[in-house]
DNA sequence: GAGTGGTCTAGACCACGAT
DNA sequence: TCGTGGTCTAGACCACTCT
């Protein structure tokens, strides 16, 4: 209908999410034998459609009953940048550039990033507020050969739209968090007490197969709890 | 061939799984037509067998080349009980129960699992061990109404175990985690400093769309490192 | 009994990759 | 040119639910 060009499935699939979109879980989605009728194909077309629906969890089949609109599905965190992070949490993300430099991949940057030691690396240390208050301190080293130029573009505002624009937006990160207290050093650029709470987080960031980031963070615990959610419910 | 029961689509799917288990990412499975033969089934019986496996992630098509081997994807964090994390790490897990009654639901625990306040729950507190030294303490609240007859069962060793065993194997859960200095009631039990580092776990766990288990934990920060694997990768 | 989704057949034509 | 997966047809029978 609304495309000549496109294939009989795809119009089909389209068509009932459009239909769904909106509607209260539960909601009664045309039967297959309705959308054969309406489109004038197989049903095996029409099967292929609402698979690729129920397989995204958008559908719900209950065989002799019919297709329903499933129950918006549980699912694990997805990946999110300090930015998107912050904004989640109603909070203004501001960055201050410490240092922003070409360097030569010491031992563990190297092997976290899949690099030789010596290996060209960006390193950008960043202090990071929230509503102007210092949030944490984070090093982030990044592998220059995926991406060329990017000290001289000038340093983003969120490192993940920047990676998202050279299509390397991480979708997959290993992350590890621990606890600590704040070094001298820390507790100045942070604006708290040498002694106090500290959350250590560090992360591995891949985007296409490619280990692009690899990042060292800490945060001030009074002001910083982490949220994850693990697993799926169907 | 080995169930004559079996659907047909399922007869295909098993026996390209068994072919390809263990095959290196790239290799080739069998062609669809190829299947057909052997099968003496329809090609779209073929497709049903083959989907579900490109759909697990198992296989992927390359349309003109063939079917092949996927390389396996990089998945989020599975959703483990402590007893599995430690063996991960190759440690003994060992658990002491402080404290497990029938409480009233106070109004954060209540909140919590979806329960109103004075509603009965248990209350499960465990000094946690790997290799014999302290690690945690985990104080669990559980929907009683949902494991009837819990306490008077004794208590077992793996709680996720024995959540398993009622059907309630929490497969989703909201954690939050937080650094923080220990007590001293906390640093006597975990023996260790007043005001050393502390990592502080909370879970809300869900099975079968209900709230099972809601834990707050402390974990002695020198001993242990969280990790979490997030989003995932095609 | 009427309607639903689940399974299955025996073909067909297409675009694409390898040779 | 030949083999591959991608799409599609026009039927069929089954088990199941709902009324």
């Amino acid at each position: 209908m609304t495309e000549g060009r496109a294939l009989k499935h795809v119009q089909v699939r389209e068509y009932v999410r459009s239909l769904v979109s909106g509607a209260a879980p539960g909601s009664p989605a045309p039967s297959e034998r309705e959308l054969v009728q309406r489109f004038g194909v197989a049903r095996m077309t029409v099967r292929q459609a609402m698979d690729a629906l129920v397989v995204e969890g958008l559908l719900e089949r209950i065989p002799g009953r019919g297709t329903f609109v499933a129950r918006p599905r549980r699912v694990a965190s997805r990946l999110t940048s300090y930015t998107e992070e912050m904004q989640r949490r109603g909070l203004l993300a501001e960055s201050q550039t410490l240092l922003a430099r070409r360097e030569q991949a010491g031992p563990g940057v190297a092997r976290a990033l899949n690099l030789t030691e010596g290996d060209a690396v960006i390193h950008w240390r960043r202090l990071r507020r929230a509503d102007g208050i210092p949030m944490c301190i984070e090093d982030a080293y990044l592998n220059e050969i995926l991406i060329p130029g990017f000290l001289q573009a000038g340093m983003p505002t969120s490192l993940y739209e920047a990676l998202d624009a050279r299509g390397l937006r991480p979708t997959w990160a290993e992350d590890s968090i621990t606890a600590d207290v704040a070094t001298e050093e820390e507790a100045g650029l942070l604006e708290t007490e040498t002694g106090a709470a500290v959350l250590r987080h560090s992360r591995r960031a891949v985007a296409e197969e490619k280990v692009v980031e690899v990042s060292r963070s800490v945060y001030r615990a009074d002001r910083f709890t982490m949220w994850v959610q693990l697993g799926e419910e169907g």
